[in-house]
DNA sequence: ACAAAAGTGTTGCACGTACACCCATGT
DNA sequence: ACATGGGTGTACGTGCAACACTTTTGT
């Protein structure tokens, strides 16, 4: 005696927050939107998820398609479920976010029409944006900034080979504060995950700085047993906004 | 010129996944269903979110209607959209969590006929759950193993008035692992948020042990302008599943 | 008196912080 | 030669980790 149910669908979006670094600024993928609702508006890449995919999945279709960026290693941020966030209807969001390098990825190329184009923009530049997607963006930042302090996000928005200056300004520019360079090269220097290059910095016009790269299999490696469940409670810092 | 744009409805659930401890043991809350899918069995409260209430409004009201227990401190922990997770079609579900003092909350009664019953069951003897509900509940768990070491989780857990030694023990049982004593009274001593109160421990067969009091207004004190953006990178520990 | 848990200090080590000068290179 | 950032070491304080015995209370 089964019994029949009825099905269901959803509807439901994601939207991406993707940082990237350029220029000596940290900057958001935007694009602009040429579908209602909010069409010209300026918004995160974002979109329907598909029935038949999953979230992660769906993610990265639509970032894809809305940008031309594929298989970037997007993660779940939050889901944001105000009931009138969405002009249309109850439309919760799933929001991704990730950091990566905006170098060699020039080709920002919607693949659809609903976005007009995409484009990076300084986060202190951020123009007034579509839905809730300020919100989602703030909570985003105020996200990774947290991360930064027990994961090696910041090389993820670096070039591949990249000096310890510039390595600590990204730092000073997502933490918002000075670092002091002798502390910060003997930190960093002393995880043993940074691979010394024989090559040298090129083009400037003063001592040219050596090149270091971020070496993943020997950070994995030191930190894979490390759940770091040690340590005392250390009840210090909100984490959450 | 506006565009009459189709309005849309969405199904989606939540789950919520609820911490306690009992008797020295920590505890989840699960209920027994009495609804199709997944008829009969044991499951994470959880249930359809209305088209007129936000998220986090909805995860209150469905634990309250399925176990009895109002206004939890819940928070949100993840969402879980894989594709066949439901058997009735594409419904994602948002997880969230809460730690809570078990003592005093005898009566879980569910108020709906989702839930044929409702109650605690220890950490280690949960059986299989309906739904993609053991991933859900295994997520869960680590996160608060990892968020133990930098939030004051632990006391939402215990009795207002507590000993030390049965705060060490939780952060034992939570953590897996032992802690050294006299570190652990040092250390939690020295935050400055426990109050030490001129009461004592009755009932027991031995020395009796002075009770103590989480003084959260302390504590928010302590660490409201604490963003803890200091330190520098501190690339240990992975922080995600 | 005994059983059971409460309560208590010191030392070494690792790590973070503060701080200032000489070096190499391109123009 | 000079301007510009590159590169380097030490001393101090804090906080964690390891470690064992005496005290109190109820039975």
């Amino acid at each position: 005696m089964e019994t029949v149910l009825p099905k269901f669908d959803s509807v439901f979006s994601i939207d991406c927050v993707i940082f990237g670094f350029e220029a000596g600024e940290l900057k958001i993928l935007l694009i602009e939107r040429n579908e209602e609702p909010f069409k010209d508006w300026y918004a995160l890449p974002g979109n329907f998820v598909g029935q038949n995919e999953s979230i992660d999945d769906g993610a990265k279709r639509i970032l894809y398609e809305l940008t031309g960026l594929r298989n970037m290693p997007i993660k779940q941020l939050h889901t944001f479920g105000e009931v009138n966030r969405h002009p249309q209807g109850r439309v919760i969001t799933v929001a991704y976010f990730a950091l990566i390098r905006i170098s060699g990825q020039k080709d920002l190329t919607p693949i659809t029409q609903y976005a007009r184009k995409a484009f990076w923009i300084p986060v202190n530049e951020m123009p007034k944006l579509a839905f809730d997607h300020t919100e989602i963006f703030r909570s985003a930042f105020s996200k990774i900034r947290k991360r930064l302090n027990y994961q090696p996000i910041a090389f993820d928005l670096l070039p591949e080979k990249f000096t310890l200056t510039q390595l600590q300004s990204l730092y000073e520019i997502i933490l918002n504060k000075k670092l002091d360079k002798r502390n910060f090269r003997k930190k960093m220097l002393s995880y043993g995950f940074l691979k010394e290059l024989s090559e040298k910095q090129k083009g400037v016009s003063y001592r040219a700085a050596k090149l270091y790269k971020f070496d993943r299999r020997k950070y994995n490696k030191i930190f894979q047993n490390d759940l770091n469940m040690d340590a005392l409670p250390a009840a210090a810092a909100s984490e959450e906004k």
